[in-house]
DNA sequence: CCGGTTTTTTACCATTTGGTAAAGTCACGA
DNA sequence: TCGTGACTTTACCAAATGGTAAAAAACCGG
């Protein structure tokens, strides 16, 4: 029903098909993530999305039926590409390790898909009208997943004894922060190198420490 | 300049004065603050605002120049409100506990203030379009001034070694996350009354963990 | 090179939205 | 009680914005 964006005749036809179709769609939704991510949905028009795609406005309506079709569009393929990290996430050897790399990993993207993360901030900030459906069914159960796995190693020793729904809120809620609050960031340390370069050691240190299992007296 | 909202006659007059001037200025800044921290700046619109304040636009615009002044006012007369905690952030015997007052302090915060979280957050996450400025001249002093004393601590040994800036950073991204993404915080635990209580456990739990600086061995 | 299909442009439109003008209405001190 | 200034309402408006209709242009297999 909501599957391809405009042309909608035949509901079998699942992907866009022609080359220029796929150009050109990739092109929209590009320049929607730039606008989107900056200025929010309401705050986003039609004219700036088409302008920065280099295309009128009708041209670009004849790809996707409406403002909130791009929107939808690119959360859900945002979504897939965000949580493969956490979908990665599995049974390990050494469960501080596998989460350390997860952390790293998202600090990565925080650095390397900044647009992407503030986009996604703000549809949680207006309380994700257009995505707590699909936060509901894709998200929860991963997250349920993921969370029963960290706790099992908890139980096991091998991670220290952390709740594991807040951990991950808090892995997300640090890492993020970078894409996110930029802004202020950028005002508080103007040297964006050195603090990105400081801002990793320091979640490094701290999740480590978080994440790392006491050794009982004796123990080695 | 831009000190008193509308009836911009003399200069010299600070503050409103009549008792239904500040009701009224009172009860649009506090409706303005649910609709700005929902919506974002230009999602709002003038009428949502008048209308959950209890007047018309032409009313409300009687008391504020334009929509851009209701928002400016909000967001000053948050900054100091909302900074507060980090001043009264100052030497003491015990820098671990001083810290951990703050983090509970913004924790709090977090729980009673999300509509101001919120509505910081969506500036900041927009680029502080309109409150770089204020960023500059308000928040950067005061950081500085709280990150030297933090480094202080920390090479006296009376706190864990921990990179000032960052700490703040992380203070700010774990207690904010609860009031800035409550909707996705909701969604993954839903018994909101649980997951707080333990959010406060674990969130005491890390801070503590990070900050209280390592026993040598053979101290105590 | 032709005919049909896909893509793009031009010209619009209805609604929303921030904001104003001016005519009331109210409150309160003289 | 009456006048004056503070407050409110009614009636607007120009610009912006999401979206549409239909003609024109570009594309492409045969």
């Amino acid at each position: 029903m909501a599957d391809d964006g405009a042309l909608s005749s035949r509901p079998g036809a699942a992907k866009p098909r022609s080359r220029i179709q796929r150009r050109n769609r990739k092109k929209i939704l590009e320049a929607a993530l730039d606008v989107f991510s900056q200025h929010g949905f309401r705050g986003a028009t039609l004219d700036q999305i088409a302008g920065r795609a280099g295309m009128s406005k009708p041209n670009m309506l004849y790809y996707f039926d409406s403002k909130e079709a791009i929107h939808v569009e690119l959360l859900n393929a945002l979504m897939s590409e965000w949580l493969a990290p956490l979908e990665a996430l599995q049974d390990a050897e050494d469960p501080v390790a596998a989460l350390m790399a997860y952390v790293r990993c998202k600090m990565q993207m925080s650095r390397d898909m900044p647009r992407e993360s503030r986009l996604f901030a703000g549809e949680i900030l207006q309380g994700a009208p257009r995505m707590a459906p699909h936060l509901k069914v894709a998200l929860k159960p991963l997250f349920d997943r993921k969370c029963a796995l960290i706790r099992g190693w908890s139980e096991s020793g091998r991670l220290a004894p952390v709740d594991a729904e807040h951990l991950l809120f808090t892995i997300w809620a640090v890492t993020q922060h970078y894409a996110d609050f930029e802004a202020q960031v950028d005002v508080l340390m103007p040297d964006k190198d050195a603090a990105w370069r400081r801002a990793c050691a320091h979640v490094e240190g701290l999740f480590l420490r978080l994440l790392t299992p006491d050794r009982e007296a004796g123990e080695i």
